[in-house]
DNA sequence: GTGTTTAATTATCACATGATAAACGATAGC
DNA sequence: GCTATCGTTTATCATGTGATAATTAAACAC
């Protein structure tokens, strides 16, 4: 008959102790980092509505340590958060979109192949529809940031790429078309991580297509989205008389 | 001072009775139906982690009133997938894909003119992640469907529209460019209903640059991949032997 | 009106939750 | 080896949860 002790490690123990706990004593910073660490994984499998305890199973302490490390349970999401957002953004990518020295394609293709693996896990995309669903602010936030700094630059490079001088804000039109490129090499992921329908999405033909689409719809649509909108700022400015006369 | 007394209803009542309670006495299967109906809206807002007081709450009912018309919270959430999925599916979709007597491009289009604003909804859209994200059978047997009976479908009308004469499986390359359109466009609904980052996401350009894409790429791609699928499944017919002879 | 049916209520259960306080014991400095 | 520190534990709290039983009253038949 088995000992059903939870520390027995199945060595012989002559002197059988009633609590031979084996704690681990880890420095403050180190564990808390480890906290983080895996409660991320933990959060992004199970839903950031599941039990502290259940936590606190599977990061291998008892349940109060959490709160010795973190206010609230709340507080701990938070820093799971910042950990899966703000640590993955590389800066590196606006840089590669607003490179002029290389043509629009081969920047999108260098972009998309360093963006793509540093989301496409299943922990950071299940994370990122837990919080957008929540309707959190730091998810609205990224998505701010995917805009201002990846596909609105995508937007005016291209303009650039294509001859245009025109220093208005970028048209709707001009907008959609980068969401369009963008929806379609994300969706990719969704498939991969969310569905899970897929072993792998070999998204490299899916990004060549999706690259492709943009730039040939672009150097369809931009030149006269941009023509119109100018044309339409020129009528602002001209007086309302102007018009009669 | 006003009363608080919560069946106020602003009435002058002369005979002030201490517990005036009106409670409407609906027939079983209307409840039901109420009670569901109003379940997929509540769910689709808060998550199905949500408590069964705050629900009842909003559905103007006491919480055990639930559990008179569902055996479980759980079962209540069955009949909510249900209803959103089950109910919103229309056996015209395949019907449109498959009428041989249009051209491909049309039939896509009719198409999703009738699936997005089937699916582009606050609820529909929630809810579908959320059951996805908990990896609900349920939202894996509708992405099945929507394979079976939506893009493999397209994959095959594609090769009839392209000439081509094959009965062999649809190959991974066909079958990810479909995905690859749906994407764009699915992502569109993803967009407007979850980030809700734009009012209302034009998604006829979308629509609209999603099919040219598939239907140019597929003209491009899909008869090598159809050859290259009949070579090898020629190979695979010869023996051994032939290849060495 | 009176009585019967049963939809809807109030009161309550056992259990799980986030969080706190007190006790314990692993490690570092001496 | 002894002691002080503080990381980690056990024990516990108040509250919230899904679910049940007993009670009340709205609607219908006569």
């Amino acid at each position: 008959m088995k000992t059903n002790d939870p520390a027995d490690t199945g060595e012989p123990q002559a002197t059988a102790k009633p609590n031979p706990r084996r704690t681990v004593r880890m420095a403050p910073e180190d564990r808390k980092r480890d906290l983080v660490e895996k409660a991320a994984n933990f959060f992004s499998e199970e839903g950031f509505e599941a039990g502290t305890r259940q936590l606190a199973r599977q990061l291998g302490v008892t349940q109060p340590l959490i709160f010795r490390y973190f206010a609230s349970k709340d507080d701990l999401i938070n820093e799971v958060y910042r950990k899966v957002y703000v640590g993955q953004w590389q800066d590196g990518w606006n840089r590669t979109i607003c490179n002029r020295g290389r043509p629009m394609g081969d920047r999108l293709h260098d972009f998309y192949r360093s963006y793509c693996p540093a989301i496409f896990n299943r922990r950071w995309m299940r994370i990122f529809f837990f919080a957008g669903l929540k309707g959190l602010d730091i998810n609205a936030r990224y998505l701010d940031k995917v805009r201002d700094e990846l596909l609105l630059p995508i937007a005016s490079e291209m303009r650039v790429e294509l001859g245009l001088h025109c220093d208005l804000p970028i048209t709707s039109e001009e907008s959609e078309l980068v969401w369009l490129m963008h929806g379609a090499v994300f969706y990719q992921g969704i498939r991969e991580q969310i569905y899970r329908s897929v072993d792998a999405v070999d998204y490299d033909m899916a990004l060549n297509a999706s690259i492709d689409l943009y730039l040939q719809k672009a150097s369809q649509v931009i030149p006269d989205a941009v023509a119109r909108a100018e044309a339409a700022q020129v009528q602002k400015a001209v007086p309302r008389l102007g018009l009669i006369t």
